[in-house]
DNA sequence: CTATGGCACGGATT
DNA sequence: AATCCGTGCCATAG
């Protein structure tokens, strides 16, 4: 009796934690579908327009005072937390079992406002038209339809012009983007990787003269016309599709490596951004949790009075909506709050990583930041998977690299390995990391060679030789 | 003989 | 309870 009481009027902690757990778990992008699916299903739910505000002429997307100008005048934290607007969506959902298939949903202009954002800087208002319709013209897969000459004929541009747009929009964020086909967005993806060395050298050899054979896995071949061994064609074969994303448009994730295995949807846009004010790059970091929908939730205020006011059968479905519907509200919101002090947590803790690239990243385990911030660990762990940040620098990385153990370590080695102009074997790296306050062991020194895609000692020998300084 | 990568084990982490 | 990570031992390639 009392049990069904309580279930009728505070769903209680059980289902308060499973919903909220379960949607910790999901990226933005997961969790647009997840809330737009409860759009569609509870008309108790409903979507508040978004406001701008006055000040700063932000998307807000909870109700009451913008965060960011407030935050401006209580700027007493190293950081400012608000989640403004929603990130793009690069990818069709996979599955919307929900909403039933009456139109495709517009998915390629998300990912041009996008781009447009990144360029927005370098491009004067031709540019910018040019650009628009060369990204609204590109295939779902990211690809250029029509040759540049049909574009600039229809755009009666020049064709110089188009080139130009086209190299910049195709070392945007995500690279590779407007190419003809795979085989040049992978290429340009090579010429992105910030240092040089033989086995990029050799993937793009590949990739310019036999990317055929290497679809067909003849690696064989390969070797005996590059005249290198077939080890090293399989190494390079094996960083190519590591490493590059031959389908840019469909989903991206930065230059890192493979994430989690076993995940069928792929990579998707981040999920916060770690910035700078524009307005000084000296003061705190700007964090953005993206928020999943433009403006924000709450229960639908006529539907609680027309509720009260009637009395007839529908009131018990009416009231089964609401109380769905408050919960929802009420998950979503502890939610922002368990991601926002999460990122507090970790920006606070690991700026100089944020800041300073991979070496400075320290140790850290969920346990830790469960503890800080008062949630059970697993929270944390729920929390950390599936979402991808961006960094200052454009980079976009799994939030789970914020507690990778060995980054900053393999970070050293790929510095000594850059520096020293013979090459060094394993067992010397250990020395000298041990030297350096670093104690591991030989083997895991290979083990992170290997990790970094860096080739061994005895192969390094004559074709490192071309390192930028 | 030396430098590496594979396998597998124990301890920490999630 | 399941997974990940560092490491030691051993076979093998050079």
């Amino acid at each position: 009796m009392l049990q069904i009481q309580n279930q009728s009027q505070r769903p209680l902690t059980t289902a308060h934690l499973a919903q909220t757990m379960s949607l910790l778990l999901l990226s933005n992008i997961e969790l647009r579908d997840k809330v737009m699916a409860e759009l569609s299903v509870n008309p108790a739910l409903e979507l508040v327009e978004e406001r701008i505000c006055p000040n700063c002429r932000r998307r807000l997307t909870s109700p009451g005072a913008c965060p960011i100008c407030s935050l401006h005048q209580t700027d007493e934290g190293p950081i400012v937390f608000l989640s403004p607007r929603e990130s793009y969506r690069s990818t069709p959902p996979a599955v919307q079992q929900d909403t039933p298939p009456d139109q495709e949903p517009a998915a390629p202009e998300d990912l041009t406002t996008y781009v447009l954002q990144q360029l927005s800087s370098n491009l004067n208002p031709d540019d910018r038209r040019l650009a628009i319709y060369i990204l609204s013209s590109l295939d779902e897969d990211g690809f250029l339809q029509d040759p540049p000459a049909f574009i600039a004929r229809a755009t009666r541009s020049t064709l110089s012009h188009v080139d130009r747009i086209l190299q910049l929009v195709s070392h945007a964020e995500p690279p590779g983007l407007a190419t003809t086909g795979p085989r040049q967005a992978l290429l340009v993806q090579l010429d992105l990787f910030p240092q040089d060395s033989p086995i990029l050298q050799l993937a793009r050899g590949i990739l310019e003269t036999f990317f055929r054979e290497l679809g067909h896995r003849e690696i064989e071949k390969i070797a005996a016309n590059l005249e290198v061994s077939s080890n090293r064609v399989r190494e390079a074969a094996a960083f190519i599709h590591d490493n590059l994303n031959p389908y840019p448009g469909r989903a991206f994730w930065g230059s890192g490596r493979q994430p989690q295995k076993g995940d069928p949807n792929v990579y998707h846009s981040p999920d916060i951004l770690i910035s700078h004010n524009s307005s000084d790059v000296s003061g705190p970091l700007m964090v953005e949790i993206f928020a999943p929908v433009s403006g924000w939730l709450r229960v639908n205020p006529m539907f609680s009075q027309a509720k009260s006011k009637t009395n007839n059968n529908q009131t018990d479905e009416w009231a089964k909506h609401i109380e769905r519907a408050s919960l929802f509200v009420k998950c979503l919101q502890q939610r922002n709050n368990t991601m926002r002090r999460l990122m507090q947590s970790l920006v606070t803790q690991q700026n100089q990583f944020i800041l300073n690239g991979d070496r400075h990243l320290i140790p850290i385990t969920r346990a830790k930041v469960a503890k800080e911030i008062g949630v059970h660990e697993s929270t944390v762990s729920r929390a950390v998977a599936h979402k991808s940040v961006a960094l200052p620098d454009g980079r976009i990385i799994p939030l789970s690299r914020f507690f990778d153990r060995s980054l900053a370590i393999r970070d050293r080695i790929k510095e000594i390995i850059k520096n020293e102009s013979r090459p060094l074997t394993d067992d010397q790296i250990a020395t000298l990391l041990r030297q350096a306050n670093v104690c591991i062991a030989r083997r895991t020194v290979a083990k992170y060679r290997s990790i970094e895609g860096i080739l061994p000692a005895r192969l390094r020998h004559r074709k490192g030789a071309r390192t930028i300084e």
